[in-house]
DNA sequence: TTTAATACCTGTAGCAACTACAGGTTCAAG
DNA sequence: CTTGAACCTGTAGTTGCTACAGGTATTAAA
C-alpha cells in the first residue's frame, strides 16, 4: 500500500519510527489504517531527504500533539539549508568535471588531459 | 601531505587502490613520492564525487598505461550525468520544501500546514 | 643512554539506511 | 487438505570511512 519494503517497515520498528503492531495468533504483524498513514508520512519525509533522526524528531512533535508551526518551520528551514549545501557541492563538482571534459578530445589518443589534471593538479 | 587520514590510506590499501608499500624493520609503512601522487589522485577523484569503484577503474586505466581520451571521457561523462541526476533530485526536494514552507506561518500556533501536508498528502 | 611522547601496527566494531539471505512458520486460495 | 506465497527472527552484507583496544616502533629531549 505504501510502496515500502516489508523489511524496511520492520527496520523502522526496530528504530522506533513505527510502533510494534498487534500480532495474529501465528505471530504475523497486523497493521491498521494508522500504521499506513504513519508509514506514508515517513516515506514522504524520506523522499524529501530527511534522515531517520530528523523524521524521529518530527514524529515526536506530532505524537506529542503540541507542536507549533514555528518548530516545524525551523526544522524545515534547516533541512532546506542542508539540501542547498549539497546542491552547491554537486554543482562545484559538475563545473570542475565539465571544465576538464572540455579540454579532452575524446579521441582514441593517449595522454588524456583529464588524467593529466587529476594526476598532477 | 595529502590531508588523508592514515586509517583511510590503510583502508585504500585493503581495497586495492593503494599498493602495499615497503616496510621499515619495525613494520612501519614507508611511502615514497609515487604513493603521495597516487593518493592525491584518489583524493581529487573523491572530491569530484567518484566512488571507490570508479576510481579503481580509472587507476586501472592509468596503471595499464594504454588508456585513451575516449575511455576517460566516457567515464567522466557518465559521472557528470550521475551528478546532474542527483542535483535534479535535490532541487525537486528543495522546491517541495519551499512550497510547503511558504504555506506555514512559522508562528506559535498548532496545526502546521507542513505537517498537515506530510501527513495527508 | 634512557625515557617519554607520539605515531604507528593489526584487528574489530561502529555509523546510515537499508537489503539479502537462511531456516523456519503461518496464512489463504483452490 | 495441500500448496505456494508471504510472513517470522536473526544475522551478515553494502559504502567509505572512523574509532577504538591493545600492543610496538620511532624519535626527540634530558
Amino acid at each position: 500500500m505504501t510502496g515500502v519494503n516489508p523489511e524496511t517497515i520492520r527496520y523502522y520498528e526496530t528504530q522506533g519510527l513505527m510502533p510494534a503492531p498487534p500480532r495474529s495468533g501465528g505471530g504475523h504483524r497486523l497493521y491498521g489504517q494508522s500504521h499506513v498513514k504513519r508509514l506514508s508520512f515517513i516515506r514522504r519525509c524520506r523522499e524529501l531527504g530527511f534522515n531517520l533522526d530528523e523524521i524521529r524528531g518530527l514524529l515526536e512533535l506530532v505524537d506529542g500533539g503540541a507542536y507549533t508551526c514555528s518548530e516545524v518551520l525551523d526544522q524545515t528551514r534547516d533541512h532546506i539549508a542542508d539540501i542547498r549545501s549539497k546542491i552547491r557541492d554537486l554543482r562545484k563538482m559538475e563545473r570542475s568535471l565539465l571544465d576538464m571534459a572540455s579540454q579532452c578530445s575524446g579521441k582514441d589518443v593517449p595522454d588524456c588531459p583529464i588524467v593529466e589534471k587529476l594526476w598532477n593538479a
